[in-house]
DNA sequence: AATTAATTTAGAAATATTCTAAAATGTTTT
DNA sequence: AAAACATTTTAGAATATTTCTAAATTAATT
């Protein structure tokens, strides 16, 4: 299918969550879901719609990422003061974090277990639990 | 003790971190460790010195932060894009996230247990294992 | 085709943090 | 205690990331 109609499935993301398929949208749903997950910055992504012949601007990515994330169809991951990460993997899954290189890696949910935490403060729901497990050089 | 030598605390942590006992990081350190636990900002640190006619500028609060960092005497906590929240809790520990209003609150160690995550990737050691709970207002 | 609403844009603004190099302070040596 | 040296502090500039603004463009509806 992939070959054949190659805006099918970005099309079909944007209407399932109610975003009009305008041609930026379109390019960087593309960019972003046309192949395997992975964790992009702003900055990246624009780059990368830059190399592709994209005309879009850095204000409509923070735009649209943004509005891919509030549709679930992203998931913001913060391990960085000063950077976000938005990753197109939205399972639940957890993350290594490589504190040399800024590096991020996905962990399967199946592969963590959260066991017996506290309750949810009266009046708050548990949204998400993120696991960060950051990973330093090993010393010699 | 306190009352009587109240810079012999702030001044036994300077010099188990190696650090000179100069009088911002004296200043700061009292203003840090002279109370209950808790999540600060450079900025708000900054605000509290001001606010106690102590005489630093914000590119020191923001060395002093990290050079406590360094030290062991506080942990950076990074759970929004965009700002460090500094933790006078180094002890093992995990958070509350409160999306709503930016609240964070310490979850004792024993309190959460995370099972059987994979092995760190060859090269690197775990340096620290981060759990954030983020909290939404419940729905009505 | 005209109207309306949503989106995109460049550039400015806001925010948080780091950098720079000179001045001040603390430490060690004489 | 003065001189010499090293460290620290500082203001302000610089950088980095993100958000805002208002005008222009594009998409959807009539």
């Amino acid at each position: 299918m992939t070959g054949t109609r190659p805006f099918k499935h970005a099309l079909d993301r944007l209407q399932q969550a109610g975003l009009r398929p305008t041609r930026q949208r379109l390019a960087l749903a593309r960019l972003l879901f046309d192949k395997v997950d992975r964790h992009i910055t702003a900055e990246q992504l624009h780059a990368e719609a830059v190399d592709a012949e994209v005309q879009v601007s850095l204000a409509t990515v923070y735009n649209t990422l943004h509005q891919f994330t509030d549709a679930g169809l992203l998931r913001e991951v913060v391990v960085e003061a000063g950077r976000s990460y938005f990753d197109t993997n939205t399972s639940d899954h957890h993350h290594f974090f490589f504190e040399g290189n800024g590096n991020l890696q996905d962990i399967p949910g199946e592969s963590v277990t959260v066991a017996h935490f506290p309750a949810a403060p009266a009046g708050t729901r548990v949204a998400r639990v993120d696991v960060i497990i950051r990973l330093a050089p090993e010393e010699a």
